[in-house]
DNA sequence: TTTCGTAAGTTGACTATGTCCACTAACCAC
DNA sequence: GTGGTTAGTGGACATAGTCAACTTACGAAA
């Protein structure tokens, strides 16, 4: 077994990611969407426009967490939502141009930082990488 | 580039690992040391006796954090710390009797549960996984 | 077509984490 | 010894995560 040492790794990556666009890239995040807020920017760039719930569960958060996490991007007009057609309780999230202009230049940022962190690993291991990790979650 | 991917694929990881400990093993957590105490025993066990700056680079945290988090470890009796003889700034931690048990039946919990997320990938890819991960942190 | 069970979202209250900055004490080099 | 540097502490504040109690909308079944 031994696999808690994975544990270990993935939480030491995250953080330096985190780290590192602190570091690198003071500023980057102009809308102060903090590392939630462009963790959900990202997922609904992803998905596109989605239910609050589905995208709950996709950045596994809780559903109350996200509840205030989508009001606070909509306050700052990134996001908008409204009402499903079919489903009346359903509130489907969606990326406004501002927001979509604004995860533009977040997803850059955060490619140019996990691309140095990646340096000492080969393209064709990234891609390796990433498709075990796709797999898994 | 689109490594960006990589981050959400990271943190629904990690999340996982979380929520996976929360619905599965309730309770575990039976000195309620959370997540980061959890991080930081794990880690300890790993490394042997450390300084708490090494640490701290380690896990990737802030050092008032951490202070805090040791103190907070020391006072539930699972780790210890004292005065290197060398240098009388640097105090360093370890994992006390009661700790290293704590952390053992930690550590055989997070292995299950990872053990279960990692079911749709194969053992050697999970070696590779995990591999990777460590050349790049 | 009312009624019961269940799912989506919201809210409140609370705890845990993370961040920033100022500060002390010990070390090191000159 | 003095001046810069490093390890660790403490305070104040901001963000994130947890848990339980709601409200409203659906859907099925009598």
């Amino acid at each position: 077994m031994q696999d808690t040492d994975l544990a270990l790794l993935v939480d030491r990556f995250m953080r330096s990611i985190h780290f590192g666009l602190q570091e690198r890239a003071p500023g980057f995040d102009r809308e102060a969407v903090g590392p939630g807020g462009g963790i959900v920017l990202m997922t609904l760039a992803d998905t596109g426009q989605i239910s609050l719930n589905e995208l709950t569960k996709r950045v596994a958060r809780d559903k109350s967490q996200m509840t205030r996490m989508i009001r606070s991007l909509e306050t700052k007009g990134l996001v908008g939502r409204e009402v499903s057609p079919d489903d009346g309780r359903v509130s489907l999230v969606f990326l406004t141009p501002k927001g979509t202009e604004i995860v533009g230049e977040l997803m850059q940022t955060v490619a140019e930082v996990i691309d140095e962190l990646l340096d000492p690993i080969s393209e064709s291991e990234r891609l390796t990488l990433k498709t075990l990790l796709a797999r898994v979650v």
